[in-house]
RNA sequence: GCCCCUGUCGUCUAGCCAGGUUAGGACAUCGCCCUUUCAAGGCGGCAGCACGGGUUCAAGUCCCGUCGGGGGCGCCA
């Protein structure tokens, strides 16, 4: 059985990298029937915090990237690390380093005086004798274990980069134990990864140079060595790495700004990924049907937000009212909430007429409110342009004419043939009514159609709606005049 | 500095492994249609093989180099 698993160190949050990292190690063990695992490498007790990890579970939880097994903190695994960095100890493919980090830096700056300008650390400690590393540690003094690199070239094949070739006199003897007993990262994702029975390791590209060193391990342990992915790593739109001026925040982020998880996964799918058909967005479990590591591009996408709403107008568009409902809500404020809740029915025809020109939760909300409350503001330019005295006096005929019309009778096509003969009869567009009066109904200047508008708020609203608008250039028109 | 990875429209990409395409699609953008506005939808436009050699009848595709971009070289992960 295929075992894959995300590893995010917990000293920042879950940002779009990460997710992506995770997305397609998720995909990957869902298309093969395997196992997902979560492991948080917190072995740095210095940088990583619990808040983070919380904060890395709840993202992944919203994105709908549920785990298998985990999520398993490595910070409770030491011993194991250590007991593993000693068997190597024991077998002579490691050694106890008492050089100092001062001592080291000083040899390189040495070295780097006669002209050597890559130099690695010197095995100086590899030649201690038994007596001399008797005496150190009778002493107490600090050491590390380091890993003896074997000579050789390592090779391995890489599921997306294909063949990847490093000579060993390139790689140092790094460090296994640190010498407050903690492990390195090499030392315990590769112990982790073998006694956790991964058989596929996806991760960045970031990993790729420092792969060889986690084979020459799994070999030293003689473990069997898993298959390795390493994703492209996404670039910000100056093609620099992504940072935090590019937007880069936490993925929770983003369910604040109004994207829906579905569009956010679907957007990073399609970052270095090609499902094979073109649609605006797919479902998970067609994403999981067609996802393939062969299909992975080497080189770096871009991060481009222009993608990500399209794809979200998209999805909002496709979901159905009692869904949008349910996501709106859990973005939306107290305040917020007191309006949408109040007439749910109500709530739901609104999500239902708006929803295919939204391309973002926030600002649905903002529109609905206009729907679902009194008016809070007339859009400004539409005030300048359509609230004058001849928008009044076509306000006022129309608002006759509905006033008219049953309420059995309130319906598109009556509305509609109403307002034409109206303005046939004025001498005017028909346009000349529909803007005042859709400024009127929603407070903007863009709505759907005007008169699914009109049937969507009623007889009796839509006459409290214009009314209040009359009004509102009544007075309007009072205060311009005592100013003069 | 050394090592590794990587270059197709503005962006995401198909095509490269098995050389012969008017180099295809999507987003963005521009124009037109529809139309009561804005979206949506339909139709169309602009726009790309980083550069230089080589192999070949033929190179986006194979080889070499240059240049660009990214990553790694920690008692960080």
């Amino acid at each position: 059985m295929k075992k894959v698993r995300f590893a995010p160190s917990p000293t920042g949050y879950l940002h779009i990298g990460g997710a992506r990292t995770a997305l397609f190690n998720w995909l990957f063990a869902k298309n093969k029937n395997g196992k997902f695992v979560l492991r948080i490498e917190d072995t740095d007790n210095i940088r990583s915090s619990k808040e983070m990890s919380e904060e890395i579970l709840k993202a992944m939880r919203w994105l709908g990237l549920e785990w298998d097994e985990g999520p398993f903190f490595q910070s409770e695994r030491l011993d194991i690390y250590k007991k593993h960095a000693e068997k190597l100890l024991e077998e002579g493919k490691a050694y106890r380093c008492f050089c100092t980090p001062e001592e080291i830096e000083e040899r390189r700056k040495q070295a780097e005086k006669k002209g050597i300008k890559s130099w690695k650390y010197d095995r100086k400690c590899l030649n201690l004798s038994k007596d001399e590393i008797e005496k150190f540690l009778k002493d107490g003094k600090p050491y590390v274990i380091r890993f003896k690199v074997p000579e050789g070239k390592t090779e391995f094949e890489d599921k997306i980069h294909k063949k990847v070739k490093v000579e060993n006199s390139e790689i140092e003897d790094f460090v296994l134990l640190k010498s407050d007993g903690f492990p390195t990262y090499h030392l315990s994702v590769v112990v982790d990864d073998h006694l956790m029975g991964i058989t596929n390791i996806i991760r960045g590209d970031d990993h790729l140079s420092n792969t060889p060193k986690q084979i020459l391990l799994y070999k030293a342990f003689g473990w069997k060595i898993p298959e390795f992915a390493h994703l492209p790593l996404i670039l910000g739109p100056d093609k620099q790495k992504l940072s935090k001026r590019h937007g880069v925040t936490s993925v929770l982020n983003y369910k604040k700004e109004g994207y829906l998880a579905l569009s956010l996964v679907n957007f990073l799918a399609k970052l270095s990924w090609n499902p094979g058909e073109d649609k605006p967005f797919f479902s998970l479990e067609e994403l999981i049907k067609r996802f393939s590591l062969g299909k992975v591009t080497k080189n770096s996408p871009v991060f481009d937000l222009k993608k990500l709403d399209f794809i979200n107008s998209k999805v909002i568009s496709s979901l159905k009212p009692e869904e949008l409902y349910k996501e709106i809500i859990e973005i939306s404020t107290d305040e917020d909430k007191s309006i949408l809740e109040k007439d749910k029915e109500k709530t739901l025809k609104a999500i239902e007429l708006l929803k295919t020109r939204m391309k973002n939760l926030k600002e649905f909300i903002k529109i609905l409110k206009n729907y679902l409350s009194e008016i809070l503001y007339y859009d400004k330019e539409g005030e300048e342009k359509f609230f004058n005295i001849e928008g009044k006096e076509y306000l006022e005929a129309y608002l006759k004419e509905i006033e008219n019309i049953s309420k059995d009778s309130f319906h598109q096509d009556i509305l509609e043939k109403k307002l034409r003969e109206k303005a046939e009869q004025i001498g005017i567009k028909a346009g000349s009514i529909i803007h005042p009066l859709r400024l009127a109904l929603t407070g903007n200047r863009v709505s759907p159609g005007i008169f699914d508008v009109l049937v969507f708020f009623g007889k009796e609203e839509a006459i409290i709606r214009i009314k209040k608008a009359i009004e509102y250039i009544n007075e309007k028109n009072r205060a311009n005049n005592s100013r003069i």
